[in-house]
RNA sequence: GGGCGCGUAGCUCAGCGGGAGAGCGCUCGCUUCACACGCGAGAGGUCGGUGGUUCGAAACCACCCGUGCCCACCA
């Protein structure tokens, strides 16, 4: 064993292991209330690993991991997700560098291309989360696109439609000119634009004067129908059933009233366009108004109410065109400069294009009920509690969901329309001529959405699906709790009767280090496999601009995994490396310490707590409160509290005190001491196991008398074992040595000097020798005769005699028992003033003022000690 | 416009009704036979502000200031 534990001579030997050993494919038995299970977020195919599915799996493992060493069977469910426009924009760029395009080589040659490309790529994110030492069932991966999977989807779609949720209506959809497609509202983000607020006058059909409004769009004011006011607008109460007439196109526009128009804003008049504004259409639907489009899907002027000499330009021109026009009639009052939020598509990052068109949606208001009800009665429980709110909130006010994408990459709607208007919904084509299948696939969260049991062969009942749905947690982050997380939720309830899982826990978004997203172009983006192996730091980490940020250490799949998450919680974090490097001192240290165990003891030496001094008693009742403190962390999905609390008793118990208390009994070679040593040892790793896999597993195998894998130990039961007499006597046997130390150092001893020294005090009957030792004081009985104390150190329960000693600075050591008397002075003028506060003594519970009193009381002997 | 958070040591954060904590950084000391990715000791905070509840507030309430995110249809 080297001195220094390094992880990447480990890691990826224990990961085969892992692999060949079969303990993460559960055999697909018994029922899912006995058994566990997760389904990981499905990375898409095109994907590479960050820091988010760093942290979420290593998330899901330690849950799974701990619910293996609970001994029940434990299922994470692995696949990939074929990510519709993702995935075909990638294809399509490898397309266009070889010269081609997907028009060129056609539909199916397309296809077949995207599968060559996923064959070849798609199993790298899979080797990623390998690395990363996450159990899921590798044995068993799931593809969104496979033949199964796309049964159950198109099981789905006819089911609904046959229920009546799904219909295709024309309506006014999300259109991204990027990619030629409609987009739902949630693959919409809002940037903030200046654009020009033109002021045209619409002059009134009387003859008499016009009516102004005010548009950031005027191109689209060739498919205007109407203008509305708000019926309690009195400047414009007469002009109410009035008509004006459109510029340019010369049509008539009634003047309609809507609560909807804000008399505050521009006009006051709103012109109406519902061809080409979601609220106009609202409104226009409001006044049944019909709703004409004068721009195309590619972002064109076209349409019959388009003046010929605007037809076949792009829109921004048209704008141009028809400002132009306008100024030459005279109507533009003024401009403004205006700056608002508008849509753009995630995906293309081009501007939305509001369209009306002829789409596939999905009802979703009755899908929600349910799934409204199994969060308010706490069936399914989301963590942080606040996340459930939000889930509520949106599912209230939930809206139909646009299904059909414009794409090749997907599930192809089970639709078929006929030359004479029928429709054909069904899982297998209809018979005769004249049909042709509609070429729009299903968005991709459609069938994201059938998930956690899709993926377990559903609709088919098999042993997998009984044996592992519904599921236990969904670990994932908040920007897709409403694309996929509602949606699964109303998919399980409808489809399977059942929720698809009882937990949703909702971890961090993991920030730059400056605090903003982390993002390649942005030059905030890490790739954990830098973390892991070494690699070159993001600009980000460089301390001024310009300057080399230098590379990541090899930290290890384990720091990397424990910094996570040390580092999340319910909110939003800011990456620290501190806190993986943290990590690797904790692997190094347990590494260490269980080096300094394993040599020294025998190699027939088995594990077994076998307790003879008091600081046996006292770490075996450490270990016991470590364990129910990183279960109950973990169960509870507090990561970072069952983190830092396996810190804890690394450092602070296990390496700092116990085992610098044992090591004479070690060195001794006292087999009991040994059985012990190697009980503590193997019950670390254990509960230290589901944080931090490969070392525990590494220092596992090295243990005498250990069986198979660590992964798969079954860790029973906290019991409860405490020996208060003896936890007592340890505590105080620490603090002594520990103000021994702080009295050696204020008064310059150094380090290697022995003292002599006279123990005078009550309760170190077993722990002298301890305090000589780790105080380096040469103690002789307190018989009250001998030299006179040079000086006296204060320890609980009385005080350490120092003799006189030409290693001793004793003006030193006097100004600090000085200082330590003022201390306790102050202590004990703050104790009396709360004893002697009435308020305190009548109102506060008796247990806080019997504290208070016994405080005091330590206080003064402390005090008369000195 | 609604909603959810957050402001605690130089930095990143924990604590969330009874004597201010961790890691890193900083200072001093130490080749102590597991570990210098180490060991020991120490300095450093009017817990964003104001008011209130309470015997007692960093914690609970109100308002204010600062800050982040989510949702929403002001042209």
């Amino acid at each position: 064993m080297k001195t220094r534990y390094e992880p990447a001579d480990v890691e990826p030997r224990i990961a085969q292991t892992w692999l060949d050993s079969g303990i993460t494919h559960p055999e697909p038995e018994g029922d899912a209330s006995e058994n566990y299970s997760i389904a990981i977020p499905p990375p898409n195919v095109t994907g590479v690993l960050h820091m988010g599915h760093a942290l979420n799996n290593a998330v899901q493992d330690t849950l799974i991991r701990r619910a293996r060493q609970q001994g029940k069977r434990s299922k994470w469910i692995l696949g990939t997700d074929h990510a519709g426009i993702a995935t075909q924009t990638v294809v399509e760029k490898e397309l266009k560098s070889l010269g081609s395009s997907r028009e060129e080589i056609g539909r199916e040659q397309f296809i077949s291309r995207v599968w060559v490309w996923r064959e070849r790529y798609g199993g790298e994110i899979i080797e990623q989360i390998r690395r990363l030492g996450s159990s899921v069932d590798f044995s068993e991966e799931r593809f969104t696109m496979d033949e199964d999977y796309a049964r159950a989807v198109m099981k789905v779609f006819v089911d609904l439609y046959d229920k009546g949720y799904i219909y295709r209506d024309r309506y006014l959809v999300n259109w991204d000119p990027g990619s030629l497609s409609a987009i739902s509202d949630l693959e919409v983000d809002d940037r903030e634009v200046t654009d020009t607020l033109y002021y045209i006058d619409y002059p009134l059909a009387s003859g008499h004067g016009a009516i102004t409004v005010a548009t950031v769009r005027p191109e689209t004011m060739l498919a205007d129908v109407a203008i509305a006011v708000n019926p309690d607008d009195e400047r414009y109460q007469r002009l109410i059933g009035e008509t004006a007439i459109l510029p340019i196109v010369g049509r008539k526009l009634k003047i309609i009233a809507d609560d909807y128009v804000k008399t505050d804003f521009g006009t006051g008049a709103l012109k109406i366009t519902p061809g080409h504004d979601p609220n106009d259409f609202e409104i226009g639907n409001r006044h049944g108004l019909p709703h004409p489009s004068v721009i195309g899907e590619d972002g064109w002027m076209e349409g019959e109410d388009v003046p010929e000499r605007y037809l076949g330009i792009r829109a921004a021109e048209a704008r141009d065109a028809i400002v132009a026009e306008l100024d030459g009639l005279g109507l533009i009052e003024r401009r403004e400069s205006y700056t608002h939020t508008v849509p753009f598509s995630q995906r293309s990052g081009e501007r939305i294009e509001p369209l009306i068109s002829l789409q596939w949606f999905m009802r979703m208001d009755e899908l929600a009920r349910p799934a409204i009800d199994v969060v308010k009665r706490g069936e399914i429980r989301f963590h942080p509690e606040g996340q459930g709110k939000v889930y509520l909130d949106w599912m209230e006010k939930i809206r139909p969901w646009c299904i059909s994408r414009q794409l090749w990459w997907g599930h192809q709607l089970p639709v078929w329309y006929h030359d004479d208007g029928r429709t054909h919904v069904a899982m297998t084509p209809p018979d005769g001529p004249g049909w042709e299948r509609a070429e729009d696939v299903l968005d991709t969260w459609f069938s994201s959405a059938l998930w956690p049991f899709a993926t377990l062969g559903w609709p088919e009942q098999t042993a997998e699906l009984r044996a592992f749905y519904p599921t236990d947690a969904m670990v994932t982050s908040r920007d897709i709790i409403f694309l996929w997380v509602a949606r699964m939720v109303m998919m399980g309830i409808e489809f399977t009767g059942q929720i698809p899982f009882s937990d949703v826990y909702v971890h961090s978004i993991i920030q730059a280090p400056d605090g903003r997203r982390m993002s390649k172009s942005l030059g905030t983006g890490i790739d954990p496999r830098d973390l892991i192996d070494g690699g070159p730091r993001p600009p980000v980490f460089a301390s001024a601009p310009g300057e080399d940020p230098g590379e990541f250490p090899a930290y290890g799949a384990d720091a990397v995994r424990w910094g996570l998450l040390a580092m999340s919680s319910g909110q939003d974090v800011r990456f620290n490396e501190e806190k993986v490097s943290q990590a690797q001192q904790l692997n190094n240290k347990l590494w260490n310490a269980s080096r300094l165990v394993l040599q020294r003891v025998d190699r027939s030496a088995r594990a077994e707590a076998r307790p003879q001094a008091p600081e046996d008693h006292w770490i075996l009742a450490r270990l016991e409160r470590a364990r129910a403190a990183v279960g109950e962390a973990i169960d509870s999905f507090e990561f970072s509290r069952a983190a830092l609390a396996l810190y804890d008793f690394v450092y602070g118990e296990l390496c700092d005190w116990y085992l610098e208390l044992v090591k004479p009994r070690l060195y001794d070679g006292d087999p009991d001491t040994a059985a012990t040593l190697l009980h503590v040892l193997t019950e670390t790793v254990t509960l230290a196991h589901p944080l931090i896999p490969f070392v525990t597993e590494e220092i596992y195998g090295f243990i005498p008398g250990s069986e198979g894998l660590l992964a798969g130990r079954f860790a029973g039961a906290s019991a409860a074992i405490s020996d208060s007499a003896a936890e007592d006597e340890v505590q105080r046997a620490i603090a002594a040595i520990q103000a021994i130390r702080t009295w050696r150092d204020a008064a310059d001893v150094k380090p290697s000097a022995v003292l002599s020294a006279r123990l005078r005090a009550d309760g170190y009957d077993q722990t002298v020798a301890h305090l000589a030792r780790l105080g380096r004081l040469e103690l002789s009985a307190a018989d009250g005769d001998g030299d006179a104390a040079a000086a006296a150190i204060v320890i609980p329960g009385g005080v350490i005699e120092i003799l006189a000693s030409g290693d001793v600075d004793l003006d030193a050591a006097t100004r600090k028992r000085d200082a330590k008397r003022r201390e306790l002075e102050s202590e004990i003028r703050r104790a009396e003033g709360k004893l002697a506060n009435k308020g305190f003594v009548d109102k506060a519970p008796e247990a806080v003022v019997a504290a208070e009193r016994a405080k005091l009381e330590a206080l003064r002997a402390e005090l008369e000690a000195l």
